[in-house]
DNA sequence: AAGTGGTCTAGACCACTTG
DNA sequence: AAGTGGTCTAGACCACTTT
């Protein structure tokens, strides 16, 4: 006997190396501050660049830490927090808010899962209106919105519009519909091509998709595809009043 | 000249893995059918088995694939939609759903974040329920339940009560009180220590932290951090009658 | 005991940003 | 050109589950 705790909780490096660096994070380090760099980080813990990263990895996972390649690791600030309206006027496509931007708009098959949540037929063309939003001058979201044509008649007149403009008159048509209410579901995903462009993160980057159904004259009339970045947003569905954009930060949890 | 596309798109290995195992996974494989191990696949592929490991962490981060050690790579079934209540009957703690599975109760001092959420004092501590939900026979989700002694002062009378039938104590008083709203917000996270073993899985998997605010007599009566597993789990938030389990994959981008 | 995924290493090269 | 993070390799050993 002699060592009951040391040999039976072997715990991984790099979980500790992520507590060890948590824990600096909080005491030694100023938001915004840039940290040495990988590889002299892991001669000083003694560990492999690869371990090392590991623990990087995590710690920007939640929030923690922001990395981009050729400049460096930085101190992270507190998760953003998103309001993602539930039935306040707020997110009504087509509000003159500017909480999205329009930025593109054509005309497309769109996928077999949105074509089921349409409850549309199944070569149809929609109307696949691209926006994103963006919060202190950064874009948090990127956005796929379907409207089907059948929704929005009076748009045909208008076809020679394309790109922005376009995308425009096809929300301000659908502004003219009286929605009758939201349905939204928030899951994990990985950010994909052009996704990743947009949100200015490397393909695969984790992101929050909430997908929205928006209902009208009975039917589902819409439907959005909303894609957050994982690492600088907190998504919040309010209720009570406050159309907030708290910055604080909402918890974690004991390491 | 000759070559623009090859070289001027040098798409990440890994990348394109997930690529092919995506399709192959959609065309060729059953929910619950095992994949060959990872030393084969990597073979197979003509990579490291590193390379094929970030692919199929990716796809287990889409919730595409599930892995367990000592057991093998299995293609997963679409993620289970679980309905997180804005405002129906359905997640005031202290009903008789069994939604919620009480685990125990102690009382401690919160985390900075949770003080900070429930407005008390900084030392004080708190009644906090642990609970988990289940869908299918399977944990899919535990939370911590902070509800400050103030809000409940019927209950130190019961002191001797301990573990779960502490926790159903606690929340029998706190259903007595009038809730008057709910706020929640969501983001992404990995789960610690505690929170991976009771929803057996390894500590740092994603998890989806619902931070919730039960307000009551116009303040912050309690707190709640739910942590749901990422990988398996959709949060709907409804408001569309439907109080679904909605078992239909939502969505997923061309990749 | 055998087979699986999980951790770790030491090194190499690449893509990107910045002076 | 120098410095950063991102990708990739080939191998080793460990922890866990199943037989």
């Amino acid at each position: 006997m002699g060592n009951t705790q040391l040999a039976s909780v072997p715990e991984p490096k790099y979980w500790h190396l992520k507590t060890v660096l948590s824990e600096a994070l909080d005491t030694e380090f100023a938001v915004g501050e840039v940290l040495p760099n990988e590889r002299q980080l892991s001669a000083r813990f003694g560990v492999a660049r690869a371990t090392l990263r590991q623990a990087l990895e995590q710690l920007e996972l939640e929030g923690r830490l922001q990395r981009r390649r050729g400049v460096g690791t930085t101190v992270a600030p507190p998760r953003l927090g998103v309001a993602v309206g539930t039935d306040h006027g707020q997110d009504r496509p087509g509000t003159d808010d500017d909480l999205w931007q329009p930025v593109d708009c054509v005309d497309a098959v769109p996928p077999a899962a949105v074509v089921r949540l349409l409850g549309s037929g199944s070569g149809e063309t929609v109307h696949t209106v691209q926006r994103t939003r963006s919060a202190d001058g950064r874009v948090i979201a990127a956005e796929l919105l379907y409207v089907p044509a059948a929704a929005v008649p009076g748009l045909s007149a208008i076809e020679p519009l394309a790109g922005a403009a376009r995308a425009r008159a096809v929300l301000r048509e659908f502004r003219r519909l009286g929605l009758e209410g939201q349905d939204r579901a928030v899951e994990l995903g990985s950010a994909g091509a052009e996704d990743a462009k947009q949100l200015d993160r490397l393909p695969g980057a984790p992101v929050l998709v909430v997908t929205t159904r928006h209902f009208a004259e009975g039917r589902t009339a819409a439907v959005g595809v909303a894609t957050y970045r994982a690492d600088t947003c907190r998504l919040t569905f309010g209720e009570s009043g406050a159309v907030q954009v708290t910055p604080q930060g909402p918890d974690r949890r004991a390491s």
